[in-house]
Order: C-alpha cells, then sequence, then structure tokens
DNA sequence: ACAACGGTTGAACAATTATTCAACTATAAG
DNA sequence: CTTATAGTTGAATAATTGTTCAACCGTTGT
C-alpha cells in the first residue's frame, strides 16, 4: 500500500482545499515512520500478546506457566512470544529445560500504562 | 477467546510454578480491561488509520481531502473514519456538504508521542 | 424540482493472522 | 542409551479485517 503519493490512486472528488493539503503533506512523517508506527501498535493490538506482557511484567515466567495462566497451549503462547521476541518487546533467559521470558523494555510499560488511563475515562 | 482461567483450558504440562501462576493471577488486569486495551492498540496497528491521524492533527481536514492527501478513495477513508469515531479517537463538525474531522483527544497525541519515540532507537 | 457533489454504507473479495495439530529439537533423569 | 518433558516450528484451518464497488443520503445551487 502506498501512502500519500503525489498525482497517484486519488479520489474521485475535486481537491477542495489544495493548499490545506499541500501543508499537510509537507508535515506528515515519512511513508516509512508510519508503517513502523502501526506495526508496533499491531503487536500489542492482541488480547494474547498484552496479556503475556503483563504476566510476565515483574517476575519472569517459562513458557509453560505463562500457558497455564493464560488458560491457552503452550504452542500458541510459544507463536505469539516468537513475535514479541521479533520486535525486541521482550527478552528470554534459557535454564534447564525452561525458557523465562521478561519484559525487554520499560518503555513498553509506560506506553501501556498511559493507553490504560484512556481507557478508564 | 478466554483468557487465564482456572482449570480450562490449559496447556499439557504440569504446573512447574504453581506459586508464580497463581501471584500472577490474583496482579493481572480483569479480562475486560485486556479486550478493551488490545481492542485500542488494533485500532492504531493500521497504517491509513494512523495516517489519518497525523493528517488531522492541528488543523481539522474534511474527508475529500484526506482522500487525497492519503491518495485512496473517499470510501475507504469513510469506512476507517467511522472506526475511529466509533472508538472516539475523533470528531467531526459538519460544514455544508462537507465534514471536518479533528482529533478528540490530546491523550492520542501523547500515546502516539511515545511510540515513535520507542520506534526510533 | 432537479442535478451535482461530498460523504456514508453494505456486500463481496482478498489478504492477514491467531490457534490447532503433529512433528520435531533439546535438556534432564533414570 | 532411553524416556519424559519444555519448548519450537510449519502447515492447515478459521476468523478477522481493509479495500473496492455500487447504491444511497443530504446539502447546495440552478
Amino acid at each position: 500500500m502506498k501512502l500519500y503519493e503525489k498525482n497517484v490512486p486519488s479520489c474521485e472528488c475535486e481537491e477542495i482545499h489544495a493548499d490545506i493539503i499541500e501543508k499537510k503533506r509537507e508535515e506528515m512523517p515519512d511513508e516509512n515512520t508510519l508503517y513502523d508506527l502501526s506495526d508496533f501498535f499491531k503487536i500489542l493490538g492482541d488480547s494474547t500478546r498484552v496479556s503475556i506482557l503483563f504476566a510476565i511484567d515483574g517476575e519472569p515466567m517459562c513458557v509453560c506457566d505463562i500457558a497455564n495462566l493464560l488458560g491457552m497451549t503452550k504452542s500458541a503462547v510459544s507463536h505469539q512470544l516468537k513475535i514479541l521476541r521479533h520486535s525486541d518487546l521482550v527478552t528470554y533467559r534459557k535454564s534447564g529445560k525452561n525458557v523465562f521470558y521478561s519484559l525487554a523494555d520499560d518503555h513498553v510499560r509506560d506506553i501501556i500504562e498511559k493507553a490504560l488511563q484512556h481507557i478508564k475515562e
């Protein structure tokens, strides 16, 4: 998908405010930033993944315990952990047969906290 | 989908750390909060919607102008605006044949700002 | 009243994606 | 070495969802 390019796709109506459009076009973040941003939110846009992040907040947890806590199979949890790993939202530490996951970052906690505030209104 | 219920779905392995699971279960936000939270992020997890939010930041824009700016049909934009309206992220003002949309909230701007910081690293 | 344009809407289609299932790897214990 | 358990993975399935298309509504101007 191509975003806000000049002289392309276009809606069927006339440009009513060409000056505003031009001004906005200059102010918009570049295309890649918008994709990165929405991709980041997409990761948090799944209740399983958000639940996992809350679960491993504070004390690390192994896959099996997370699965038990959330009432899911370890396979399903592992798939989601893989996504969280690849977006650098979690880290892990191997210990014997177990793999303990923890939050990678305090930023994420902050963002989720702000979103929680926003929701409770 | 049911989240972290007791004695339900379950992974196939034994509870290795029953005490930790129990402690975490008490600390977890309630189920509905988790759904609300991930639903909120789901809204922001689409590049079209994020682009629209940036577009109408500062100065309100009508549907047609947004469509032109983003290189999309007004139908596609209108569909996304409907979603943003129902999540109370935007408000609108009718003016003749035009409908001008603007950000409903400063919270959203903050959250997006924080996420932008997180990404640029 | 009628035509024109901005905007909305519902159905259809295509693409994305979360979970299940089965097979597999790796570590630990007997 | 063999067995059992924790975790990962790929393919398949089902569900969700963004865009297109066509029809429609509401306001404006003639």
